[in-house]
DNA sequence: TTGACAAATAGACGTTTATCTATATAATAA
DNA sequence: TTATTATATAGATAAACGTCTATTTGTCAA
């Protein structure tokens, strides 16, 4: 969803084969089949799960689709990543400067 | 622990009472009991749950702890929040900017 | 040393969730 | 239309997890 909501955006974090799935489809279109042969290549997993996973994230709205003919097509939420992990710093770290923020952040 | 790993990191933030934990203990040290009371508040819980909630913050390194006669305190340890927040950003926006990622994190 | 208080641990139980198989929906090609 | 391919959904099952009660451990005061 739109609205940001500290503990789901975790649990849609809190899996290993999501993060996977966040990670192949960062900075670039995935369909579905690719993600599952993708994901296929370490352990075996079926596509209903990841079109669970996918699910899941795309209620989140950690990822954008676009759909192609047969085909549907996931990249990663890069900005709403991003915006989603800054809300938890404020959040719980509130009197962080930016300065230090970033200083922590971004190593070198 | 002290490495970090970004879906036992998501994992240890994917619960509403930890949350509140976290909140409450934000900037503050406050022992168990305490933490039981203020819990109790809102919605019943028991000590040995909050006890519980406490061991998976320790075991992630996400709270400070100090031990004061009978009683145990803990606070946020809000320097690791921001560094695995941080990490999860570089992991999932790698080609995010540092100017953008603050503009984006810290709003105003 | 005994009793009281604070916190942690053990074990049981119910709910949530990740996964699977089977099937439905949707789009395209023959 | 029918067959094929791509994805989503339904329902079942097992593992993970949050919560509870009961108990243990540790610290201090009487």
């Amino acid at each position: 969803m739109t609205m940001f909501n500290a503990v789901e955006f975790a649990k849609a974090l809190a899996d290993e084969t999501r993060q996977k799935i966040m990670n192949l489809c960062c900075c670039r279109w995935c369909s579905v089949t690719e993600l599952v042969e993708q994901l296929n290549a370490n352990q075996p997993i079926t596509q209903p799960t990841v079109s669970h996973h996918l699910a899941v994230l795309r209620d989140n709205g950690l990822v954008n689709v676009r759909h192609e003919g047969k085909q549907t097509f996931y990249s990663l939420n890069q900005e709403r990543i991003v915006a989603c992990c800054g809300q938890l710093m404020v959040k719980f770290a509130p009197e962080e400067k930016a300065t230090e923020v970033i200083s922590k952040t971004i190593p070198g």
